[in-house]
RNA sequence: GGUCGCGUGGCCGAGUGGCUAGGCACAGCUCUGCAAAAGCUGCUACUGCGGUUCGAAUCCGCACGCGACCUCCA
């Protein structure tokens, strides 16, 4: 039958701030990195946000057929925390607050952030490397960046000399900073006498005495600088260079820019061809950060125990949430936009439910229905744009519906479609929604033993044994009462049926 | 202060020059003992002021408002 166009697939490359066809190095293989956590707390939903964008990007690589090397960082080492801290690790200093050993942490949220990717159903990356596994690695490439000359080692720390890499290079490429701009803009230096300029960033950091992360080095006792990790291993996984890097828009500057720096100054090559940065997740128009408090955990989420929720919500109406706006904007989170999805979302999962019992009569797949999965393969190949992909399937619910026999309204069942519809919308049902952005019909709530079935077909027969008696009083009774047990029970053609609500 | 971006109907949120996005909410109708679900119909917006154009939410300028980054952050 009619076949579907699956390709190109069109990105904006926030490099080069345009929409590119994307065209792998070394097709059908794709290297995708993508900035991980820093394991010293829990993920709060932002993160969460991010995470799922190229969660569905990798999904949506491989389902148009590419063969893809998913890398997402684990951070484990070496960040600072703010100026007063300065000189201690971040972890170090969570450790002592919380008496325990710096890896205990590390592998607590570790164990955390995995449990969140499970439960908003992430996939799991196929190569998760650990900054703290790759030290070697690490040292060597502040080596190699000495060795060109653009780094330099002062009192135990290695900076990098941005300066020196700025008259030869673009450094401030793919943020749009322009090196005297950001001179003009620094901030006081205390504490940074060791560097030649304030632009400098270090790759390699003394250890003070009290400093629990440390490791042994050419330069003494310390630990790597904040941005070599990503660089060391997208390289060793990925190649010098590769296809795709993602992460979180607040990442462009300064994360990713001395990503960018480092591996040319290292190894004189550029590292990544098209980059990508989701937006952030706001509430009230703020970007739901640690620091702003205003972050909630998806345990908060699921329980609505948070004073910005009125009440929980599912893993499955935050995913869809999030998915019906462009990764590219900014997301404010809300309550009544939280409810919408769910409702959106109950309507979507409920068709496709009425997709399987639909039969379809004779005939080949009609235009309609090849055109509405070519609409969808077009939104996705158009920048990952997920809200118009999924405006195309709810169009297609309208069609589920009208073709649904069992409907009791007067004209469904009047709009036919053929045999080959029907199984060609479960498979496009199944691709986007499943398999492409990562939706699962969530685990029912209450147990749904076959006790509990058994004792609602009891009561569906004796609620029908009231209505033939035109008792209405009890029918009704019956009814509401299974309602306020979160259940419901629909009159359809094909007879009574019950759900939870 | 610098850089970048945003301002869409009751709410969320797509859309980059002309042709109804979609979801939620709301109203009416169909169906129905009543509901629920579903279908149909209605609600037709683009911060303000100029400009370009036959035509602008969409391009340009200015103003106002908001945000992100410039410091760890997805």
């Amino acid at each position: 039958m009619s076949s579907i166009k699956k390709l190109p697939f069109h990105l904006t490359n926030t490099l080069t701030r345009k929409k590119e066809e994307f065209v792998p190095l070394n097709p059908p293989h794709v290297g995708l990195y993508v900035c991980g956590p820093t394991v010293y707390s829990d993920v709060h939903l932002g993160n969460v946000r991010s995470f799922t964008t190229f969660d569905v990007l990798y999904r949506w690589l491989m389902h148009i057929g590419y063969k893809v090397r998913y890398v997402r960082n684990i951070t484990d080492v070496g960040h600072l925390v703010d100026d007063i801290d300065a000189g201690e690790d971040k972890i170090a200093k969570r450790a002592r607050l919380e008496q325990l050993e710096p890896m205990e942490i590390v592998q607590k949220y570790t164990n955390g952030f995995h449990d969140v990717m499970r439960l908003f159903n992430l996939r799991n990356p196929s190569i998760e490397p650990t900054a703290t596994a790759h030290l070697i690695e690490q040292i060597q490439m502040v080596e190699r960046i000495i060795a060109n000359g653009y780094a330099y080692e002062a009192n135990g720390s290695v900076y990098f000399d941005v300066p020196k890499f700025a008259a030869k290079y673009n450094y401030g490429e793919l943020s749009g900073r322009k090196i005297d701009e950001l001179l003009s803009n620094t901030r006081d230096t205390e504490g940074q006498e060791e560097k030649r300029s304030p632009l400098d960033f270090a790759i390699w950091k003394k250890a003070e005495a009290m400093h629990l992360m440390k490791w042994p080095s050419p330069w003494g006792e310390g630990f790597p600088g904040w941005h070599l990790e990503c660089s060391v291993m997208s390289t060793k996984y990925l190649g010098q260079t590769f296809d795709i890097h993602g992460g979180g828009m607040d990442l462009k500057f300064p994360h990713h820019e001395c990503e960018i720096a480092q591996s040319i100054a290292a190894d004189g090559t550029t590292p990544v061809r098209y980059w990508m940065h989701g937006n952030m997740l706001t509430v009230n128009g703020r970007k739901m950060a640690k620091s702003e408090g205003n972050g909630f955990t998806p345990e908060e989420l699921l329980t609505g125990n948070h004073k910005l929720l009125e009440r929980g919500y599912s893993a499955m109406t935050v995913r869809f949430f999030m998915l019906q706006s462009h990764y590219a904007s900014t997301l404010d989170f809300s309550n009544a936009a939280m409810q919408a999805s769910e409702k959106g979302l109950e309507k979507m999962l409920a068709a496709v439910a009425t997709l399987d019992k639909l039969k379809g009569g004779s005939g080949d797949v009609s235009p309609e229905v090849a055109a509405l999965e070519q609409a969808c393969y077009d939104a996705m190949n158009d920048d990952m744009n997920t809200p118009i992909m999924i405006a195309h399937l709810f169009d297609g619910v309208r069609t589920i519906n009208s073709a649904n026999p069992a409907s009791s309204a007067g004209q469904a069942g009047k709009l036919a479609l053929s045999g080959a519809d029907v199984e060609r919308l479960k498979t496009l049902f199944n691709a986007m929604l499943f398999e492409v952005l990562g939706l699962r019909k969530e685990e029912e709530v209450v147990g749904n033993s076959e006790a509990l079935d058994g004792v609602m077909q009891l009561m569906i027969a004796m609620r029908a044994e009231a209505k033939a008696t035109k008792n209405f009083a009890l029918s009704d009774k019956i009814r509401d009462q299974l309602v306020a047990l979160g259940i419901t029970i629909k009159d359809t053609k094909d007879g009574t049926v019950w759900e939870h609500a």
